[in-house]
DNA sequence: TTGAAAGCGCTAACAG
DNA sequence: CTGTTAGCGCTTTCAA
């Protein structure tokens, strides 16, 4: 084994391999000719010098960036501190490392869009994935990122879009809700401006419309403590509520934790859905009954997309399965 | 506002203040001289171009990396799939943002660590974390590395450390178990070649010791399921256990799972505990006793480090406190 | 099929 | 204090 003191450059691996640094450049790179010789000794010297390309200086002289930016909308900077962003930057790492590249994550604020512009300016970012976006700042994705940008959530005429099939799932929640019996169905919604909540939002509304029945409506942000509070105004203003809907797994157990604080019985009084499937929705008591969402796939599309640069679809809609369990 | 159609170079920024290349560069990367006039003009001048330095660049002729590279040993690709591992990930990513590094993840196989120095052979990588480690791994950090490489985790002669007191924390967690009237107090393990982790079990052995008092091991490996699993394989071996000190709050809950499905109360017949005090502890029945693992904080600690680059301690060690809730 | 040469954007001596 | 001059490691015409 060579120990590689100094890395190995593409100009050593040329010496050993007694070839032009343009060829050694091309076997590398895969693209250009190169005859069958050259081609295996190039490989083996590489191969023995531990080479691997300094994407510093392919990312110069391609005048692409060397890192993919994760923008994530929100009110203030805490909306990083979330384990969803975490998991999209997880699953986004994975799928870039192969490609030498990296990932960043940065907040642009709701109330100035145009941070966002500061960000993309910079020439080491050559891919972009948004999160929790809005259409304004879709269009600000700068024309330079034009078929490298990709948004989890709504899309528009130039940033296409991954997602999951709130509506759908929301459809099914409700549906079982129903089927089981309840009524008087409330909902803790997501934040009003992320629009990809909102087609939850109106799944519910649908769906009880059809059904004769009034909404009730509490905004919510997919956090333990809004679901907490979010309970507690449930049943304060509806005190005949039936069944709560959660737009996400947390929410929903902050829901039921107030809940069993003020002695209501879940299911029994009160039925709870949550949104997400995390790995403790098996686990707490009652089990939660909710949807899945496949974050982690989500993520990987969408990093795979902006990656490979392909012709891909402008919307594309992941399902999202009801989980029957305990809760409701 | 300009629009930067071709983002503006150093050349364009110099150009447009009146002043060399040089002066520009000393100017934007605030080291070497440059008159208060020069260095006005060219601050207004990239102001109004939007001048964002090509991270590429300066890497290249740095000759250091472009991104900081997460390292997480385990024993399969699976272990990427962790909670934890993604707030490692999302706090290095936040706190690398302002450097213009990128952050990437990679598994290093336990059982073929010199895995590791094909990864670290990447010049691309500028510093490295390692996660999990093993006393093994860490000698096989490349000596390009050495200072800009931490560990969360145990750490070496030449790679600093940064972690939890996990010995600490169990010490407290068992000794309220047993002020709590416990005896018969039983730990579910973390993997045996995990060295952090074993902090716990000896922690928990010498207390057990002391107190002249049989330990009940079970090995585990931080998830629900071997929680489930354990809590079966406990009262199987010693049914008359009190107390299941767990090593994660996964664990916990899944054990918590189990026992609730075979009809033991909790904390009534067997009190459990965490490790963690992840934010769901606070709203599963029974709310979980557990202690306070600042994983952000470590993770942001130790980026900090490797990027800094500056004489930090060996060993830093974050404190751990016992949250007391319903489970114990 | 291959090599020579130019240049990506930036920094760092080294003279002025 | 400032400009000139070399590269950093790689890709890519362009000739040979």
């Amino acid at each position: 084994m060579t120990t590689a003191r100094r890395p190995a450059t593409l100009d050593d691996v040329a010496r050993a391999a007694g070839v032009s640094r343009s060829t050694a450049s091309r076997v590398i790179a895969g693209n250009g000719f190169a005859s069958p010789t050259a081609r295996e000794r190039v490989r083996t010297a590489a191969d023995e010098l531990g080479y691997v390309p300094n994407p510093a200086a392919r990312a110069l002289v391609h005048g692409t960036g060397v890192r993919l930016l994760v923008a994530v909308a929100g009110n203030d900077p805490a909306v990083l501190d979330d384990s969803y962003v975490d998991q999209v930057l997880g699953a986004t790492a994975r799928v870039c490392a192969p490609y030498g590249l990296g990932v960043t994550v940065d907040w642009v604020p709701l109330h100035a869009p145009e941070r966002l512009v500061r960000l993309t300016d910079d020439r080491g970012v050559t891919s972009l994935i948004l999160v929790n976006t809005t259409a304004e700042l879709l269009e600000l994705v700068p024309r330079r990122l034009r078929g490298r940008a990709v948004s989890i959530g709504v899309g528009s005429a130039t940033v296409p879009s991954v997602d999951i099939d709130n509506g759908g799932a929301t459809e099914a929640i409700v549906r079982h809700l129903y089927s089981g019996g309840r009524r008087r169905i409330a909902m803790v919604t997501g934040p009003p401006w992320l629009t990809c909540a909102n087609r939850s939002v109106d799944a519910y509304r649908g769906l009880m419309r059809d059904a004769g029945l009034p909404t009730r409506e509490v905004v919510g942000d997919f956090s333990v403590e809004r679901g907490r509070a979010a309970a507690r105004e449930v049943l304060r203003r509806w005190p005949d509520t039936d069944a709560i809907v959660a737009i996400s797994d947390a929410t929903a157990l902050g829901v039921i934790g107030r809940l069993r604080a003020d002695g209501v019985q879940v299911p029994g009084d009160v039925a709870v859905t949550g949104f997400d499937d995390i790995p403790l929705a098996a686990v707490t008591a009652p089990a939660l009954t909710t949807a899945s969402h496949p974050v982690r796939q989500i993520a990987s599309a969408a990093a795979t997309m902006v990656l490979e640069h392909r012709h891909a679809p402008m919307c594309t809609r992941f399902p999202s399965a009801l989980v029957s369990r305990d809760s409701a």
